[in-house]
DNA sequence: GCTAGTATCTCGCCGAGCGAGATACTTGGT
DNA sequence: ACCAAGTATCTCGCTCGGCGAGATACTAGC
């Protein structure tokens, strides 16, 4: 299915990406993927925690440690003890993350938003449903084997 | 753009399928990869040599021989000296490396392919139209910076 | 207050990947 | 034929991300 080897190369291709970038900028993948969960979490309004942070990732403790101890020298996140559950953490970006961010992904927008004006609306919503679907179906099939992952919002 | 989310969203999905399976089989995500790409170039009928994985992995020379250690080790790739050009070393890969292949890629095929029994032909060349669009416009972006592995030109 | 539970951090270790250099072979000039 | 330059791969010593185990700091129930 020629699908699928389309979707691998996609995704490779991403990867690629954001390893490119992450070394540009002096960061590991895994820093760069620590940060979109970050700016996801900022702009959904959860607020980061390391334990949150290091599920998502698949870090243990020490390790999510690391990571944040790399990050904070950065400058590119602080860490703030919670005044109502003083043993909790909670992560903000600072704004040379979001630059960051914003660095990132602009230019990759902006070639999807030129790659979208080649297709018609409907078109483009054929696709967004595909992709849907997809996501849905790989998903599902990981989750079942996965326990605590955090912020799916699916299984009631 | 509800798109670039979906896409990120996927390669993520997939990415972290990769790595589940990877870690259920005792290998890193790096030794997938290689598998990915030393089972392509089999079926594509080139022949593998250890510069050109690591070439494709953005691996150095050392990183590549450990990693055809490991891959060795596991009974999954075999070396043989070319003996055209005795300098070369050929990789061929071993059954128990097409196998594992197929546990990996053959659930996520099927999977795939009961997803695109919801869509109708033109819908899924749609779908495919465009994911070979944006895979030409990232990878042409990415190509720009990226110049030969182990002889790193830029960045004085 | 004491004990159990939770969130985060510290310590010591393993191993993937890197840079530099060694080794084995090929190729072109003389 | 021989030797210098080039190419493919491997070896050695090191750095550093991530792990397991345990320490620390706090909250909650009795």
């Amino acid at each position: 299915m020629r699908l699928v080897h389309l979707l691998r190369a996609v995704t490779v291709e991403f990867d690629l990406r954001g390893a490119e970038f992450a070394a540009r900028n002096g960061l590991h993948t895994t820093d760069l993927r620590a940060l979109i969960h970050l700016l996801d979490a900022d702009r959904a309004g959860t607020d980061a925690t390391p334990s949150r942070l290091g599920a998502a990732l698949r870090l243990n403790s020490a390790g999510t440690t690391a990571l944040l101890d790399r990050l904070e020298r950065q400058g590119l996140v602080r860490r703030r003890r919670d005044e109502m559950d003083r043993r909790r953490v909670v992560l903000t970006v600072e704004q040379k993350a979001m630059e960051l961010g914003q660095s990132f992904f602009g230019p990759l927008i902006t070639d999807l938003v030129e790659v979208a004006g080649d297709f018609a609306p409907a078109e483009l919503d054929v696709v967004h449903r595909y992709l849907t679907t997809v996501l849905q179906a790989a998903a599902s099939d990981s989750d079942a084997s996965t326990a605590t992952t955090t912020g799916k919002p699916p299984t009631p």
